[in-house]
DNA sequence: ACACATACATACCGGTCGGTATGTAATGCC
DNA sequence: GGCATTACATACCGACCGGTATGTATGTGT
């Protein structure tokens, strides 16, 4: 039907490009000082196609946000948390694989970088990211509960509160192994956080 | 001496008024989004006071991070964990103070702020930044190992390790509940915290 | 009292920003 | 196969940015 030509017009392949062009400038840099030039050279693209698909920057940050960095975690948390019958060794999983990429190190995670840019400074921002952050709340607290049910958690544990904690500690130890640019000091705190996790089985 | 007139020349004043508008101002929008047109207008000084203190825009937030923040955190948190004869319990009031101040789950710690924004990006900020983060974990270390000797402190604990933990698990607790808008979410957050923290004690 | 440095104020500059108006080529529909 | 509509490219705009050059009072040392 379509894309016998290479440099034919292809507008989902074109907003994917410029999506994820703003997500890595947006990623580096933080929204605002998110250069527009910056992300036009990357795509190769102009300032048409950009503001024929998105009405103007915010708009296609908030994209960035509910697209790609919601396919992320839809990806790499909500669906493994959701699936698993091992709630537990899901969390710790996750929170393993995140060690791995460098650029968690290097530039931080995106969700929390956005967050704190953006969520005093704009309110359509604050409630995208916060969709998204309650979203991840919730599954984690789903897969605990799901985990007391089947004898893995403890049964004191208050499910809502320690899903807040592991979040918010994940989220402070990438902050500042970002900031030490170290990951040994990241690899120390993550250690911490796994003993908390492994505190709270049955 | 001086400053029998009121509107003659006081350089420190000056330099004080510029440092704590850019203060305000950096920390409500970032180091990059900061405006020094604002700062001017809000000091009521013009350009010519502000390069006369301040050779570039960077000196003046590294002057920022180094003496407004610094002093922050000398007062509320180094000089009082240094000074307390009952570390783990100084600690604990170091964090509940935290709480009262609305302007913390608005616009969150501004340490943390320019660690999450300037890291990346720039290595002057990041090292001063990580000075005055890495001051903060040897203090709290300090404060736990004092702990251990008298005797507070669980000697299995590894302060390192911990001191780690507990900054980041403070930070991830700001940051939410600072996207969250929600003095709750920080409460019970918290709370946790507050509980992890116990759980050092002997 | 004079010379000089300090401490600002004023005016101006090039560059980059987000955004828009307009032109044009490809696509889908009848 | 004409014909709107979509999907871009090009050219341009005002606003704001950080930074500088210059002017001008106010102290200060001798």
């Amino acid at each position: 039907m379509q894309a016998k030509t290479q440099s034919a017009k292809q507008p989902d392949a074109t907003r994917d490009k410029l999506l994820e062009a703003a997500f890595n400038e947006i990623h580096r840099y933080g929204f605002q000082a998110a250069s527009l030039s910056s992300i036009l050279t990357d795509t190769g693209l102009t300032k048409g196609a950009l503001y024929h698909h998105f009405p103007a920057k915010q708009d296609l940050g908030l994209a960035v946000v509910d697209e790609v960095i919601g396919r992320i975690f839809m990806e790499t948390v909500f669906t493994p948390l959701h699936e698993s019958k091992h709630p537990l060794k899901t969390i710790k999983e996750i929170m393993r694989n995140k060690r791995a990429k460098p650029e968690l190190i290097e530039l931080g995670c995106p969700l929390s970088n956005l967050m704190q840019e953006m969520s005093p400074l704009d309110e359509q921002f604050r409630l995208r990211l916060n969709a998204l952050m309650q979203r991840w709340l919730d599954s984690l607290e789903d897969a605990l509960k799901r985990g007391q049910q089947q004898g893995q958690v403890r049964q004191d544990i208050h499910c809502a509160k320690a899903s807040l904690f592991i979040i918010s500690a994940l989220e402070g130890c990438v902050g500042i192994a970002k900031n030490m640019q170290s990951t040994k000091t990241y690899q120390q705190c993550f250690d911490q956080l796994i003993e908390y996790v492994t505190s709270l089985e049955a």
